[in-house]
DNA sequence: AGCCGATGTTAGATATAGATAACATAATAG
DNA sequence: CTATTATGTTATCTATATCTAACATCGGCT
């Protein structure tokens, strides 16, 4: 008798890769600013795992943006 | 190309007790919402661990706002 | 004073983020 | 062509987020 959650997310994309390219970084260049390992960088490109809070945000600004701009949810919806 | 900074995130803090009390809602009422267990609401009010983004994004929906109004960093600079 | 709902806090278990090293493949330069 | 650089991918390991079940504490209420 516990009540199923409310908010369902069931995708999360995110614009790395596009704006890594957009200041002409590969991914370790990245990795290496945020101080991560290059195949975290792939891992989150391809949505391979589901990120810390602090990591989403050293990504962001990294990457010049938000967290809100950065990565995009698909929501399943309110039911 | 500019020169590599390094980001360093010192500490978050979160409006999440605030939002939730500005509606209302229990420890526990948030928690069932998001489909986490009360506890976890109350570590993160106090600091004690780095959520999940999706986990931020699900509290920041809950309470009508977003992950970057929800939660504040406090960097250490870009060094 | 009690009771009761909300929150704090602990300890142990499980799930998963992220590290590390290795190897494969794609593309590009030479 | 070979050599090199960027990326994909896998397996194993460690750290930690989150779960679960307790029990404690605090505040409001009668």
């Amino acid at each position: 008798m516990w009540s199923s959650p409310i908010i369902h997310v069931k995708k999360m994309k995110t614009r790395i890769k596009e704006l890594r390219a957009r200041y002409d970084l590969t991914q370790e260049d990245l990795a290496n600013r945020v101080g991560v390992r290059r195949e975290t960088i792939g891992f989150l490109e391809k949505g391979k795992y589901n990120p810390s809070l602090k990591l989403a945000y050293k990504v962001a600004m990294c990457l010049q943006t938000s967290i809100d701009e950065l990565f995009i949810f698909e929501e399943d919806d309110l039911k």
